[in-house]
Parts: structure tokens; C-alpha cells; sequence
DNA sequence: TAGATTGTTAATCGATTAACAATC
DNA sequence: TAGATTGTTAATCGATTAACAATC
């Protein structure tokens, strides 16, 4: 705490923060330099003053009657958000949706590269999903530790999670994107990301609805 | 009834009615009849006054002393959410992740029916994929109003997520779960329900990092 | 310069948590 | 009854939006 204090930073900025990321990106390649507040909200159906506010977390400043360069602003972000660098991770279920995240490309952009892929059922270990081959449970804690990987996705069933969860602790796993519906109990140093499907599918009911707040 | 006002409900409590329904039926299904906020919060890491709070919103009341009737209360957030009835939806993009969505059994339970799944990938057109077929888009606009649906499920790539957002509206679809990174633009009558799995990745960064606010 | 656009400070809004009376 | 647990009302907390001075 005594030297850099990591300055409290909404939620909500964070989780909007790759959005803008995408359109600075998109601009670039574009070959434009610059860019106003009014202009990112414009892509966003949002406010101005919301992307002022939450770029204003990103240490960088805009110049009056002119906006931001993109350039810096795009450093910023994938800095502020460790996507400068690349993080290792192992994938942890390979089913129809842990195949999916093997094969997803866009990870890379995102600091994120999946090194291994893990899975109980003998007859899926030993494939090749994404140009990754599909391993033994076994080996997870040994190569965790000899790959120096502290992250970890979880794409397996309810009943399995908690269970696959202890293991990933155990492996010194810092870090779990958890889209399995389960409420995963771990260590207090342990950070768990909830990729709840139902969740997603009960806000859009509720939007159909008309029953929600907003 | 018909008229009564929807009085308005927070959108994350709603977010949290499925992880509750989750909880209570399985509590059922081991023969338990009643239940305390205080039970139903352990079992999810959080606090036993926002389980009654959020509760509360269902128009269920508990007793003091007993807690709350489970049976009653499934039916309550079910009915709630929409899930005792079925919505019939299609799925638009039958990559990785379309595929996996397809293949997913857990929607039965969530009131939601993939119908008919679509691609415009002639080489997918008549693949049969967790039990659907994989039809022509040119379909799209006349199933969906031969077979009263109004929802829609997008997983496609971020290039072609505006226009197929654009041919969804024109069928008469009025809800959108939107997988793609795209923001859409659509009407106002549209709701439309992003699930970015950037702006999930970013909060685990955010999280691992120690830098956000909670 | 004049005016567009930023960044800061204050006000509002919504969600969570605390306090506590009601009651089974 | 006595005490556990609910539901309501008030306080706190965090995020968004509004107002506006600073400035390029």
C-alpha cells in the first residue's frame, strides 16, 4: 500500500472498457488520430460524459476542441487492463462450450493465452481441439506449477465444478473464469469470474418482460 | 392483474433469481420443505438480507421462525422470470460457440426452446447439430412468423453481427442475446442483451490485478 | 478571439446494508 | 412464553449524470 495505491476504479468502467478498446482499435486501422468523447459514445449509444469519466481512470487526458489520441489511448487501456502482456492459462472441461473457448481467436488480442486444456473423461484426453491436445487431470497441479499458469478456465459441469475448483487451488491458481452455474467457494487470495449463463438469459426475460428497472 | 403496474425491479437482483432457483430446487429434490434467507445465503457466499430483499420482490412471504416454503417459492421466481412457459427462440451462427449453445440441455428448465438454428455458411446448411438442423438464412424471415417466434439467439462474428441484427428486427424478433462483440443498433422496441465475454475477461484481469473497487 | 471539448466538483439515482419492530 | 426469523424503513455506499469552469 505504500507506494503505488491502486486507485479505486468502478466496476462498471472496467467491464466497459474493452468496448472502447475495440473502437480506438478499429479508428486506428482506420488511420484516424484522433478522437472525441462524443464520438466513442456515438458508437456505444451512450454518453459522453460516461466515456470522459471512465478514460479519465486511464490516467490519459484529452485536449480541449480536439479529443484524445487513439494511439496513447489504446496503450492506456491494454495496459490498465494487463492486456499488454500475456497471461497463461489453462482450460479446464472439454465439452461443447470449452471446445468453443479453445477455438476462439480472439483471446489473443486480450492477454490471454490457453496453454493447456484439461479433462476427466478418458476418452476426450489425447485430442487435438484448437491446435491444443487435451490432457490428464492428473497433470494439472505438476504443470501449473512448472508453466508458472495462475489462471484457469472452468467450462465443466455443475456437479464437477467445486471439485475442479479445490484441485485448481491446490495447483496455486490465482485466478478463475468459472462458466459453470456453480457458486464456487475458494480461499479469500483466490478471484473467481462468474460466467453465468442463466443470469444473462434471466435479464433478457426481464427485458422482454418490460419488468426490470432498465 | 392485468393492468397492474410492473412495479419495478432491480436488475441485479433479477440477475441473482436464477442462482436462487437453482439452489431451491435442488433443496426439493432432497425432500426439504422450508427454507431461511439465512440457508439460501450460505449457499452462495452472500448476505441473508438481500436474499429477502431480492425475495420480496416476488410477492412470496416467508414465516418467522420457518423461513420460506420452497415449493411456492420455485413457482414464484419461475413464474417470475417467465421460465414456466416456454419461449421459443433461434439461433443465428453455428460456429464453436453456436454449436456449444446448441447442444446446451440446460435451457429446457430456463422457459427457452431453440426452434431452428441458421447459418449462412452454405458448407453448415444441413448439418443436424444437438438435434437441429442447420437451415438456410433466407428461412429466417418466413419461419419466424409461421412459428410465432420472437427470440433470438446471435453467435456470429463481429463483422456480420449488425446486418444479421438488421434481418432479425425486419422477422418481427423482439429479443436479442447477443454473444457477439458488436454493440447493435436496433429500434427501441427491440431489447437486446450482450454478453461480452471481453468485458468478463477484463473483470477477472481487473480482479487478479487487485484494482478494482470491489 | 470564439467556441468546442475537456476534466472536476456536485447532485442524483439505484442498490446494498443496517437497524429494528413485527410475529410466528 | 422466548427467541428466531421475517419484512420495512432508514442509512450508506457506489455509479451515473448534470453543471460549469478551464483551456486549447
Amino acid at each position: 500500500m505504500s507506494d503505488t495505491k491502486p486507485s479505486a476504479v468502478p466496476f462498471q468502467t472496467i467491464r466497459r472498457l474493452p468496448n472502447y478498446l475495440r473502437v480506438l482499435r478499429k479508428l486506428s486501422d482506420d488511420g484516424v488520430k484522433t478522437v472525441s468523447s462524443d464520438q466513442i459514445a456515438a458508437a456505444h449509444g451512450q454518453e459522453a460524459i460516461q466515456v470522459r469519466k471512465d478514460l479519465s481512470y486511464t490516467g490519459v487526458v484529452g485536449k480541449p476542441r480536439v479529443g484524445y489520441e487513439i494511439a496513447p489511448l489504446i496503450d492506456a487501456i491494454a495496459g490498465f487492463l494487463g492486456w499488454d502482456n500475456t497471461s497463461k492459462a489453462f482450460l479446464v472441461g472439454v465439452g461443447h462450450l470449452g471446445s468453443a473457448l479453445l477455438g476462439y481467436k480472439g483471446f489473443e488480442t486480450h492477454g490471454l493465452d490457453i496453454v493447456a486444456a484439461f479433462d476427466s473423461n478418458p476418452a476426450r484426453v489425447g485430442l487435438e481441439i484448437g491446435g491444443k491436445v487435451v490432457l490428464e487431470m492428473d497433470h494439472l497441479t505438476d504443470l501449473a506449477g512448472r508453466m508458472h499458469v495462475h489462471l484457469a478456465i472452468m467450462t465443466v459441469p455443475y456437479e464437477a465444478a467445486q471439485e475442479v475448483a479445490d484441485q485448481l487451488v491446490l495447483a496455486g491458481i490465482q485466478g478463475i473464469w468459472n462458466f459453470s452455474s456453480a457458486v464456487l467457494s475458494v480461499p479469500p487470495s483466490v478471484v473467481v469470474q462468474n460466467e453465468d449463463l442463466s443470469a444473462g438469459l434471466a435479464a433478457l426475460s426481464a427485458k422482454v418482460a418490460g419488468v426490470s428497472k432498465r
